[in-house]
DNA sequence: CATTACGTTCAGTAATGACTGAACGTAATG
DNA sequence: CATTACGTTCAGTCATTACTGAACGTAATG
C-alpha cells in the first residue's frame, strides 16, 4: 500500500512538473484531479475557509500518504508561507497531522485516520455555543415574556436533539469505518 | 472598556422604547434582549453569515410576530439597504418570510414557521454538492490510483451517511414540532 | 565554526465583502 | 396630476483577510 502511494506521487509530480507547458496535454488523469483539487479549494471557500486549506485538503485526499511541506508548496503552487500556515489550521482541525520522518529534516504531513469524524465535532461544538448562548437569554428575560422564551425553548430544542442525532453519527461513522 | 457596549445598548434601548406601542419588554428585559440579539449577530458573523442578518434573525426570535420594514430598520439602527438585503437573504433562506397587511404600504416580515428545519436543509443541500463532486472526480480519476479511490469512496460515504442522519432528524423534529 | 536547508513570522498588497447614503422606480394617497 | 411613502439598487467607503516575498530564527550538515 505504501509502494502504491509512492507510485501516484511520483506520477502526480511529474505532472505538475510539465503543467506549465501551455500545449501538452496530460492523459486524463491529472486534469480531474486538478480539478478536483480546485473545486475543494472553492468548495471550502464558499464555507469561510481559505481557498488554499481547501486545495490543501484536497490534496491529501487525493495523495493520503506523507507529503512533504516543500512537495505541497511547489505541486500546489503556494508559498512556503501560505502552506504553513494553512496546514497547521488544517492540522488543528484534525484534518492532517505532521509525522516526522527520521534522519529527514523536512516536516511530512499526512492525511488524519478519521478527518470527518472531526468535521461533526466541529459541528456540533457550534451547536453548543449555541446553547450556552441560548440557556443565558432564557436566564436574563423576564417570565412575562412567554412567546419569546417559548421561541427560545423551541431553538433550545432543536440543537439539542440535532446534538444527540449527531452523536448517534458519531458512533455510526465509528462503526463502519473500522470495517475498510 | 465597556463604553462602545452601553452605549450601544442604551441608544438601542431608548429607540425600542420608542416604538414600545408594538412591541412592550418589561423593564430590564432590554439589556438581555439586546446582548442576544448581538450574539446572534456575531454568531451569525462566525458562520460566515452578515452580521445584520444574524441580528435580524435574532429580533425575530425576540418578537416573532410580523414587524416593519421600517422597524427593523429603527430598532436595530441599521440602514434601510441593509435591512432589505439581508431581510431577503433570510427569507430566501426560509427563515424570515414576507406577510402583507391589507391597506398597509409597508412590507411585513415575521419568523418561519420551522427556520430550523430549513437550517438542516440547508446542510444537506452543501453535503449533496460535495457528493456530486466526489462522483465527479472518481469518474475522472483512472482506476490505477486504488487508494485515492478508496479514500474518495470512505469520503462519499461519509457524506451519505451523514445526509441519511439528517434525513432522520428532519422527520424527528417535524414529529416533535407537531406538538408545540 | 560556517553553511545550508528548513519552517515560521511579519509587513505589505490585493481582493473580497459588509454596510451606508443617495438616487431611483413605483404605487398608493391628496 | 402632484405628492408622499415605500423598498430596491448602486456607487462608494471602510474593514477584513487571504496571500505573498522577504527577513528571521533554528537546527542539522560540512
Amino acid at each position: 500500500m505504501k509502494i502504491d502511494d509512492n507510485d501516484i506521487l511520483n506520477t502526480a509530480a511529474s505532472a505538475a512538473d510539465h503543467a506549465s507547458d501551455t500545449h501538452w496535454q496530460p492523459d486524463g488523469a491529472v486534469d480531474g484531479v486538478e480539478r478536483f483539487i480546485e473545486q475543494m479549494g472553492l468548495s471550502a471557500q464558499a464555507d469561510g475557509v481559505p481557498r488554499i486549506a481547501g486545495r490543501i485538503f484536497g490534496y491529501f485526499i487525493v495523495h493520503g500518504g506523507p507529503v512533504s511541506f516543500a512537495q505541497l508548496a511547489k505541486e500546489l503552487q503556494v508559498s512556503r508561507a501560505s502552506v504553513s500556515t494553512n496546514a497547521r489550521v488544517l492540522s488543528s482541525i484534525g484534518f492532517i497531522e505532521r509525522v516526522s520522518r527520521p534522519g529527514d529534516r523536512q516536516d511530512y504531513y499526512q492525511l488524519a485516520e478519521s478527518p470527518f469524524l472531526r468535521m461533526i465535532e466541529g459541528y456540533m461544538e457550534r451547536m453548543r455555543r449555541m446553547q450556552t448562548i441560548l440557556v443565558q437569554a432564557n436566564g436574563s428575560i423576564p417570565e412575562e415574556m412567554v412567546a419569546t422564551r417559548r421561541r427560545l425553548a423551541q431553538m433550545s430544542h432543536f440543537y439539542e436533539v440535532a446534538v444527540r442525532s449527531n452523536e448517534q453519527l458519531l458512533r455510526d461513522l465509528g462503526q463502519s469505518e473500522s470495517s475498510m
